[in-house]
DNA sequence: GTCTATATAATGATAGAC
DNA sequence: GTCTATCATTATATAGAC
């Protein structure tokens, strides 16, 4: 569910230069970030020339582009067979964890996405919304982050496996935000338990806290919660 | 508490052209990013010469770190007087969500030193620690959200505001994530509700569906965490 | 497709006048 | 303190041979 994204792991991997160029760019984007990714560094991890690189994808924003629709491809922002504690949960949530580390360098890589900005262009559909709205790539995965967590939370409230909310759609962003927060702070929460980023061992030990805050909150009474709803009820009439 | 970052409002704002090149590189650096912000971009908006922001801060990255200091400065990280839903808690969340416009380009730099990476000096504190690690700025701002996390639901264990936890520092880290991931993600969380990033009604819109979660949870059963408990407890044996 | 130059533009930083 | 050149470096992108 949250902080969990889910990928087809890939076809048998193309090695054409064009692909291999295209993986190193994901790398490199990935982990140093695009501005600071030279095509230079990038041809010498092929281990080919930079003229190379441009040969293939016209421009560095073009090769970005590429790697941006790569990913968003094998991304399936769909929260495993971990939906709602049924039978085979156990084993969903095992595999996820084990698979973790393969992941890593997309995962990255998505997260540049999310902090980055810039990028505007589409997958393929500049057609009928030409509007000035400058929504980038990472925009759009984010808002169908959003999407899928809401129609997974009507879901379980309508089984009773999930409590109602004031306002659905906000608590879907927000708890969509919680969730790639982990992608984006990997490095700072793998330090905090002295591993090297969101390892698989990481993402264990972070499974049961996590769960027990979406579980049971983490107030033991609605103090908090009184509070706030006092304060949003006056602030109209005493600004 | 999470997601609430409280600054003194700073002195009466010196005008001298040192701070006035300051000011306008948190703001260009917190818009546009550190590398793609260009000194002449900040001499242009302060209306002075590239060269004068050379002369005052010796490189760039000088003048980076400049504005990392003021900011660190600036920045207490403390949880205003919303602790526990006290009395006074109704006031201060009112005040919270009332200034919270006035914050937000300083809370735009402070997402982009959580983000960004490097600069990896220290405010002046160089002295015992030389060892080869490489923490940054913004590691330094993590750690210490996490430090007052941890030690505010200790506080709230002790008088049985708070549950348990089972791994305590873990969870202070994934509430510090979640907390600071309203920052990293303002602008898609204000686009989501068509708010400007994250303006004063976007933060009051947010307050109470976050609290729900704090206070209840999401989940109605413990299905999901018995599964994940079973999950990690048969890992170690069928790997 | 792939390479070796090379053109071109932008940027951080310097020198020295005022 | 502040400016106007100017330099040196780096990075993207092009030209044209193989």
């Amino acid at each position: 569910m949250f902080s969990i994204l889910n990928m087809r792991l890939v076809e048998p991997d193309d090695a054409t230069t064009r692909a291999r160029i295209r993986d190193a760019a994901i790398l490199l984007f990935g982990r140093d970030g695009f501005r600071e990714t030279t095509v230079r560094a990038i041809a010498q991890e092929v281990g080919v020339s930079a003229a190379l690189v441009i040969h293939h994808f016209g421009t560095k924003d073009g090769l970005r582009l590429a790697c941006d629709e790569f990913i968003m491809g094998e991304v399936t922002a769909q929260a495993a067979g971990i939906g709602n504690g049924g039978q085979g949960t156990t084993a969903a949530i095992q595999s996820w964890l084990g698979e973790m580390d393969k992941r890593r360098p997309w995962l990255a890589y998505i997260s540049r996405l999310l902090t980055d900005g810039s990028s505007t262009s589409s997958t393929k559909d500049d057609s009928s919304n030409n509007s000035s709205s400058d929504t980038s790539v990472g925009d759009r995965l984010f808002d169908d982050f959003v999407s899928y967590t809401e129609r997974m939370f009507a879901d379980g409230v309508a089984d009773g496996s999930v409590h109602e909310s004031v306002d659905p759609h906000m608590r879907a962003v927000i708890l969509t935000s919680y969730g790639l927060s982990v992608l984006i702070f990997e490095r700072q929460i793998g330090r905090a338990i002295g591993e090297a980023g969101l390892t698989s061992a990481a993402a264990a030990r972070m499974t049961i806290p996590a769960l027990e805050i979406f579980t049971h909150g983490v107030y033991t009474n609605d103090a908090m919660l009184r509070a706030a709803k006092d304060a949003i009820a006056t602030k109209g009439s005493t600004p």
